[in-house]
This record gives C-alpha cells, sequence and structure tokens, in this order.
DNA sequence: CTGATTGGATAACGACGTTACACCACGAAA
DNA sequence: TTTCGTGGTGTAACGTCGTTATCCAATCAG
C-alpha cells in the first residue's frame, strides 16, 4: 500500500538522511500529541500518519518510550525558550515576565505539560540525562534570581533554593489550573497572588512588596 | 478453576451482599494500586486477584473508568481525613499542620495521589460530582483560614480565594517532590519555605511573618 | 416441578506495544 | 555484469489490554 514511491511524509524524508527522519518522525508524534492527545499517541498511528511501518520506529526510538522522551525533552525546550525571551525593565520585572512566560507556554502547549509533569504514557520515565537536561529552565530562574539579588532586591540567599521556591509556586498555580480543580476560581488572580507572595517572601527587609492590594 | 466452593476474596464476600461486595472489589483495586502502582491496575489482575470474572467489575462499576473514579474519591477521602485530623494551638498553627498533613498524606499514599493529579489511567476523567466532592478538603482549608481573619491574623479577604493559593502553594511543592524535579534540592526546605511565603502574603501589616529566617 | 430471570464464567473482538522473520535494495568484490 | 552479504523495512504474529456477546447455572414465582 506505501509501496509505490508514494508522497508519504515518510518516502518523501527518506533521502534526507536519518537526523531529518527522525525529526520528522517526532513532529508526526507531536502533532498527533497536540491534536488528540496523549491516549492517542500510539505507535501505530504515529507509524500510519509518517507513512511507514512501527519497524522504522522501534530502529529510530527503540520503544514508545523514547518517542516520549523525545517529546519531553521537546517540551522543556519550549519552556526553556519561553523564559528566555522573557524581558523585564528591572531584574524584578524580568522576574514576573518568566513567571507569565511559564503560565503562557503552559496553557499554549498543555499536551506538552502533560508529558512533561503528568505521566499519561505508560511505562515511561525520563532517563537520567533526560532530567539532568530538564533543569535547564531551572537555571535560567536561578540566574535571574542572582540578578535579584545582585540588585539588592532579593536577601543573599542561595539563588537555586529562591529559583525552586518560585518554580514550585508557579508550577502548583498552573498545575492546578489545567487539571481543572477550580470551583469558580479566578485562577489568574490566584497565580499572581501566589507567585507574588513567594517572590516577596525572600525580598530585602527595606523593600515594599510590589503591591501590597 | 474458581468454582468449586474456593476461598476467594469474591466467594466470601458474595454473600455478605452488593455493598460489601463493591467495597471489597475497591480494595482490591486500591491494594494493587499501592503496591505496583496505577500501570498494575488491569481489569484482568483485579477480578483475578479478587478471585471472580471481569464481568462483575462490569455489573459493578461500568467500566474502568469507574474503578479509577472510586479510587479518586477514596484519595480525596483520605486527605479530608488528614486535613481533618491536624490540630494547633491556635488558628495559623492549624493551618500549618493542615499544610505538613497535607505533604505527609502524599508522601505516604503516592500511588492516590498520582490517581487525583496526574492522570495515570488513560480514559479517565472525573464525572462532575466527584469534582464536586473532591473540593470538600478545599472547603476545610477555607474555614481554617476563615479562623485565622476572624483571630486578626490574616486580613479579611476571601477566604476561599485564601485557600485556594494556600492550595496552589502545597501541592507545587508537594508535586514537584514526588515528579522527582529535584536537582538535589532539599525538598522539605523548599516545601517550608514556599508555604509560609504563602501564608505570610495574606497576613495582617500589624502581624510579623512567623519566622523571617 | 416448571418456567423465567438474574448474574457470572467463558471466550471472543479489536487495538495496543513489541518482535521474529522474510524480503529487498544497496555497495563491495569478482 | 554478476554475486554476495548486509542493513533496513514491511508483514505478520504474540501476548496483553478494555470491553462485550453468549451461554449456563443458580435462584425464585407459580
Amino acid at each position: 500500500m506505501t509501496r509505490p514511491t508514494a508522497n508519504n511524509p515518510y518516502a518523501v524524508t527518506r533521502a534526507a538522511g536519518k537526523a531529518s527522519l527522525r525529526r520528522m518522525l517526532l513532529d508526526t508524534a507531536s502533532s498527533l500529541l497536540e491534536r488528540h492527545g496523549p491516549d492517542a499517541l500510539t505507535m501505530r498511528r504515529v507509524a500510519a500518519e509518517a507513512g511507514c511501518s512501527t519497524s522504522v520506529l522501534y530502529t529510530m526510538f527503540g520503544a514508545k518510550a523514547g518517542i516520549a522522551e523525545a517529546l519531553w525533552r521537546e517540551g522543556f525546550d519550549r519552556l526553556s525558550a519561553a523564559l528566555d525571551g522573557a524581558t523585564g525593565a528591572d531584574p524584578l520585572e524580568r522576574l514576573a515576565a518568566m513567571g507569565r512566560a511559564y503560565r503562557a507556554n503552559a496553557l499554549a502547549n498543555k499536551s506538552y505539560y502533560a508529558v512533561m509533569f503528568q505521566r499519561p504514557i505508560p511505562g515511561f520515565e525520563p532517563s537520567p540525562e533526560a532530567y539532568a537536561a530538564s533543569l535547564k529552565p531551572l537555571r535560567a530562574l536561578a540566574d535571574a534570581v542572582a540578578d535579584c539579588i545582585s540588585a539588592g532586591i532579593f536577601r543573599p540567599e542561595d539563588p537555586s533554593h529562591i529559583a525552586g521556591v518560585l518554580w514550585a509556586a508557579t508550577h502548583g498555580a498552573v498545575s492546578l489550573e489545567l487539571a481543572g480543580y477550580e470551583g469558580a476560581v479566578d485562577t489568574e488572580h490566584r497565580f499572581n497572588d501566589l507567585t507574588a507572595a513567594a517572590a516577596a517572601w525572600f525580598m530585602s527587609p527595606d523593600r515594599q512588596p510590589p503591591a501590597v492590594r
């Protein structure tokens, strides 16, 4: 069926070498994930959509967990890019922009966020290297925190600890929002309050919280 | 095989009526969940462990999602009981005790927490009634917050909003801890800082935060 | 005792992840 | 050109999953 010089993505990409073949298969999986959710991400459907058989997926990724891990890393890459794109007039505003960027990225990539923080693909556990790579956004956050300390906005304390607390605050609000646990709750208000509270906690004593409402 | 008057949990419980039969099947599923994780929770294994065929599960729960929802509700019941058991000398200490109880309950029931906040069982989406029931722990939290407002510890503001922020803080720290995103991080320190920060955010102006470290 | 009804065991169906195996296209050697 | 590996791919299978149709046995009404 797929044999006679078809116009499959697979047939087209095959000639361009292994790397682009892998990229194209991941794009197929990614599209499936975003359009139909994690449950639709099956080996058979990815293969059918790409126009090849499942064998290709197994020679390329070893098992379904290999595809899942690649998507997992892509999710963190997107998050990283979103955080890197956040700017602000001063270090604190940049930190606030990173928080908004985190939330916006999560809401715009719900399926990726699920792969990253829920575990919707049975049998997938990120490898230690993938875990290590996933800490890149956290380091970006820690750098922004360090800038706040240098500017005298935050008390001098371990930046990675502060970043961890800010991450937990951001993730907690976003995670509940995505899970849909909202008894008619203003999720944005909750997000703003929690992230502001976490930041205020680390501010220098002579600084007022940015908005004591 | 299971026929000749066996000592199956099923054969034993059958005589005691539908309700206890349902309870026993859920206990079997719960044990499977806690011992081997969400992936091991299959209809066939539950039936085999209970000593009956899968038909019983379908007449009793409709589908696998029915079992998942029952376990989901049980998870929130355990959380609710844990929060109700938290006490303190004053309203603020009681609130802190509830936070610690939340974390302890999550760490002691990791598989339940996964069912509640991750979505490890494909095709399971909590029903609206289940969602409504899951808000009970949040109401307990809101009551404790209202006590803090009455005592002048917190500024007068919507208790359910404050409770939502505290919940997001607690959940964010616990969620990251359970997911294993720890670059050599002191998770307890992170938890304490974030929950304290969230509480301090709502305190009356004349109140100092409980521990400005 | 007979008939109807209820409810569970059995076995099947389709879909899943995975793999054994046959096959075919390619480059090297002759 | 022919021959011969050899690596990658399609096909088809295996075992497991959720789910369901079918059949049978036990129970109860008359």
